[in-house]
DNA sequence: GAAATATAATTAGAGGTCTAATGATATTTG
DNA sequence: CAAATATCATTAGACCTCTAATTATATTTC
């Protein structure tokens, strides 16, 4: 039993139920998390480009264009290009869009948030707390990060 | 600004940053987070079948089953037929599978786990305890889960 | 023992996520 | 101004993950 064990289980049983709530979500609207989010941060951004919206929900460019995609196949936004820089692409809610980001739910689960809500402030403080102490430190640039399999014969090419 | 907010971002960032680590991992080894935690399953378990290897590493068959294709086309694992059941198919590594998993390092930041490890005992559990918590609300059903789109004229077919 | 039911695994199809490569514009510099 | 360099977005290619449908084999039941 290696001594991170415990912590390593907790991470991936709520990494599971984020995806799958998330999943639930795209079958009773027909938007996924990272989709309502991608809207809600082109509703906030003045510029609502894909690399500021990449910025604002943390994922990378690709990702976010990937996502623009399908929702744009959806009818739920529009791209345009800017006047000012070619290069850059703003995206538009459409009406079907924004009616949306009105009615969608939360991004996660009621069942977790009601109770969330249950906790006293220092409780939920606490539950922050550890989250963004174990994000820092996740996020911490692995610095001694030698590969540890110099072999090659392992490798895959 | 929602009041789960904080705690949403900091889940997300962890999500990433574990995400990250896996295609960091599979870059330098070959192999991907969940493909490593399928190989120790397969060899902690006595009867090394999808179905027994999705029960331990709480993912779905059908992903084990694609786990275990990827992982049987870069030779680190074999698949045989049960002789008892015909249904069941047996995971057993190779030699070089078995190498694999001697000198694959472990499935988190070897920053974070250095940092971890330099806490006091209670502080790690109550990093433990926060996230137990967590999972444990998260994973509870979503009992008054009504769909809130009604419309339909917003749903994907 | 044959039909109905159940279980194991796989396949099909849809998303999500990333990095690396590419294409289109802008900006900088000789 | 023209060439070199930057930046923004997209595309290509991998892999992860899920649910629903399908296939093969067992078990149950009449």
């Amino acid at each position: 039993m290696k001594d991170y064990e415990e912590l390593f289980v907790a991470l991936r049983r709520i990494t599971r139920a984020i995806d799958l709530h998330s999943k639930k979500l795209q079958r009773e609207t027909g938007l996924t998390t990272s989709q309502l989010l991608v809207l809600e941060a082109a509703v906030k951004l003045s510029v609502a480009s894909p690399s500021n919206i990449a910025k604002e929900v943390q994922l990378s460019q690709a990702t976010v264009t990937n996502l623009v995609d399908r929702m744009e196949r959806n009818e739920l936004i529009l791209r345009k290009k800017s006047n000012e820089d070619k290069r850059v692409v703003e995206v538009h809610l459409t009406e079907k869009g924004k009616k949306m980001i009105d009615l969608a739910p939360e991004p996660l689960q009621a069942g977790f948030l009601r109770e969330y809500r249950k906790l006293e402030r220092w409780e939920q403080h606490q539950l922050i707390g550890s989250m963004q102490r174990i994000a820092v430190l996740m996020d911490a640039e692995d610095i001694d990060a030698s590969p540890i399999l110099t072999t090659g014969e392992l490798l895959t090419p």
